[in-house]
DNA sequence: TCAATAAGATACCAATCGGTATCTTTGCCT
DNA sequence: AGGCAAAGATACCGATTGGTATCTTATTGA
């Protein structure tokens, strides 16, 4: 049989880039079948439905993101260092983008509405997720000695991805790398006054 | 004749509704048929088209959003308080939102793609405007004596926005005002030390 | 070599999409 | 009162939607 694994892999990576540049909802099977050269029946023997493909995705592009953003942070070996590798990550990102179509956790909060309980919940993991890693950055850094004891991990860390998510819908807007370095350059102040 | 411009007002309120909670390529035209109780026979009377339609809706929102902000902040007679209307905008604006399903420059910004390019304009001069409108109260506030003179109104304005942005998407996704409550006490922070 | 089986293609389905042509109703003006 | 024009309702159009049943092709193991 032909390699069943790798074309429902092939389907997964060109419909999550579909689903990340055009939204979930207005993809249709079809955009899909053009995009990867298959026919509707080969794609639906490797997905219940729509709704399935929209998930896995999701998962798809939510793991691309934080392995990419976990491996960079792990080679950093300071707080100060593995804030600029998250940093650099995202301003990086505006030109040799990992995925087409801007933060697929920015994209999926805002598109999915209370029609898609599956997906929304799916997205609001990622979120947690990635509060749960800047903070958990600020944690370690405090044992460390690299960052004010006082400092609150959890506020910080909403205020940097807010701040970061908020600009890269900015940048992405007006097409220019502008506010995202300046969101870069007003959080590096902070992560210094973050800093012991 | 029946009240035409009444009927059209009605039509564009509804649908800039559903426009801003399900997106505007979700929604149909029968949706707001529903939604309004017309048939789509009296909505085509009024509109070229759904694009038209979808227009002239995000024009009603950011008109909605900009006289409000607008009209708070210049009630407000100090740079500081000017920056605290704004803050109490988008803070009060989770629980008594003037339009449901979030802030609708955010949400026409991640949807429209490049097939939309008209919608994609008005989204683009809507930040703009958000923009300009952060930009000028710094530097009247640096007229004023209020703002630090070495202070880049474009640079903060930017900073502010994206933070709120981020914020909001956050605390929607997560049904929790936190992370909004915890950007604006940042920002508040972050006006401080504009202050002169 | 060849049957069994899995992967993919084809052809269809009802429902819905945006849009339009035409009909009916409403209310103002003479 | 009654005609006239505007507002809205009805009924339709072709295209597309998500989904499925069935057919064909390719590959593997005996």
């Amino acid at each position: 049989m032909r390699n069943s694994e790798a074309t429902k892999n092939n389907i997964i990576i060109a419909s999550a880039n579909l689903f990340n540049t055009q939204g979930y909802k207005a993809t249709s099977i079809s955009d899909i079948t053009k995009a990867t050269g298959l026919t509707k029946g080969a794609i639906y023997r490797h997905f219940d439905n729509k709704a399935d493909l929209e998930q896995q995705a999701l998962r798809s592009l939510a793991k691309l993101m934080f392995t990419e953003i976990g491996m960079s942070i792990k080679e950093a070996k300071t707080f100060q260092l593995k804030m600029e590798a998250i940093f650099s990550f995202f301003e990086e990102y505006m030109h040799t983008p990992l995925y087409k179509g801007g933060c697929p956790l920015m994209n999926a909060a805002i598109e999915v509405d209370d029609t898609n309980i599956v997906l929304r919940q799916q997205t609001y993991n990622m979120l947690a997720q990635l509060k749960e890693s800047v903070g958990k950055l600020i944690t370690n850094g405090k044992e460390n000695g690299q960052v004010r004891k006082d400092i609150d991990a959890n506020y910080y860390g909403t205020i940097i991805i807010a701040t970061l998510e908020g600009a890269i819908m900015m940048s992405r807007l007006e097409r220019t790398d502008t506010s995202i370095k300046h969101a870069i350059a007003h959080l590096r102040e902070l992560v210094m006054k973050l800093s012991v």
